[in-house]
DNA sequence: GAATCGTGGCC
DNA sequence: TGGCCAAGATT
């Protein structure tokens, strides 16, 4: 690699490390360095706002205080704590992490690379941040903000989505480090990134690193990092059945981990085949998940959603079971709830909007509409 | 290396 | 309004 120029190396350390005391926002973890809590914030965050996972981490935290207490947890507990974050593989890691740290580590979150990136859920930068806030190492964390940062003080030609251009950037990051202050430092480029040096609009004019950025030198800051070109969006249309029992209770399949949504809860159904009915294609996914035959009865609602890389139509039924008494396939769980139990359930977002319409409309008016 | 995996805010 | 994006990890 290339020597950095001293003004440079001055900029993104000295500069930006006194930027930061000034403007560092007062959020909920940076109270004090406690290993768990930085663990559980940076999980959080991943691909997350902050914004988003503020109240987040408050109820998390006052759920499950320690890591006992959440190594001990039920995950559906856990899940329910998650519910309406999104990426629920976090909280599902999270869970397994938190056992796996009680039995090997005494309970301690581990303090060395190997052990942390071991850990279910912990990558690189997660690692990187852990070690670097919470004890002190000089591990460079590169998130998002760290990467456009970079690539715009050095107004960078490569693809920003390149293993190699990560790779490339990773390491000078390691190389900019400033020795014994790399929790600081590692906030502070972020910080900088999600106040200054934002993806749309940067601030560069009250930006401190102004003076040596090549980006900001050709008034097209905006332009980097340079990205590729998305893939198209696939839509489909998915029906769901609210099945009533006798007692009035509805009837939840818990959707496989592993899977999207795994561990979560759903009103049971399926994609609609090109070519096929609504009617036609809930019956058909009915039958073959739960083996029964229903009837169907006036719509639910409609809801528009968009998931990570896909959007979907969800068409909400009841449904009254004509033949067969319901049973999960591959031994998915599959229960029957009382209405005003739901709410203990994790459910995914697109199941609330479709619930919450039920709510909105009267009985009498679902009927004559 | 490329796909998969959520949700909400923004313009 | 629809595409873009956010303190990434896993397979």
């Amino acid at each position: 690699m290339s020597p950095i120029p001293d003004t440079l190396r001055r900029a993104v350390t000295e500069d930006l490390l006194a930027w930061f005391a000034r403007h560092r926002r007062p959020l909920p973890w940076r109270s004090d360095r406690d290993p768990y809590r930085i663990w559980i914030s940076e999980t959080l965050l991943q691909q997350t706002r902050t914004q988003q996972a503020w109240p987040y981490f408050e109820r998390f935290l006052s759920r499950f205080p320690t890591l006992e207490s959440l190594a001990r947890a039920e995950l559906d507990d856990v899940l329910k704590a998650w519910e309406g974050l999104g990426y629920y593989a976090r909280a599902r890691h999270l869970h397994r992490a938190a056992r796996e740290i009680l039995l090997r580590h005494g309970g301690r979150i581990p303090d060395r690379w190997e052990a942390l990136r071991a850990l279910p859920g912990v990558g690189d930068y997660t690692a990187a941040a852990v070690l670097s806030i919470a004890y002190g190492q000089d591990y460079a964390a590169v998130d998002g903000n760290v990467m456009r940062v970079l690539s715009r003080v050095l107004a960078l030609p490569d693809p920003i989505d390149r293993a190699s251009t990560r790779r490339t950037l990773r390491a000078l990051a390691q190389e900019l480090l400033p020795r014994g202050q790399a929790g600081e430092w590692n906030q502070a480029l972020m910080e900088l990134g999600a106040l200054v040096c934002r993806p749309r609009k940067p601030h560069c004019a009250s930006c401190p690193l102004q003076a040596v950025c090549r980006a900001r030198a050709t008034g097209r800051s905006e332009a980097y990092p340079i990205k590729g070109a998305r893939r198209p969006v696939p839509h489909y249309t998915v029906v769901v059945g609210l099945i009533e029992d006798a007692q009035g209770r509805w009837l939840l399949a818990r959707r496989p981990e592993g899977k999207m949504l795994g561990g979560l809860w759903e009103l049971p159904g399926g994609k609609v085949r090109s070519g096929e009915e609504l009617a036609e294609a809930l019956r058909r996914e009915l039958r073959e998940e739960l083996g029964i035959e229903v009837r169907l009865g006036p719509p639910v609602g409609v809801v528009e959603h968009t998931y990570s890389h896909f959007r979907i139509t969800l068409h909400g039924f009841r449904c009254h079971i004509q033949q067969g008494t319901p049973e999960g396939r591959e031994g998915q769980d599959i229960r029957w709830v009382a209405p005003e139990e739901i709410g203990h359930y994790a459910l995914a977002r697109a199941t609330q909007k479709l619930l919450a319409q039920l709510a909105q409309a009267p009985q009498g008016e679902l009927f004559s509409g």
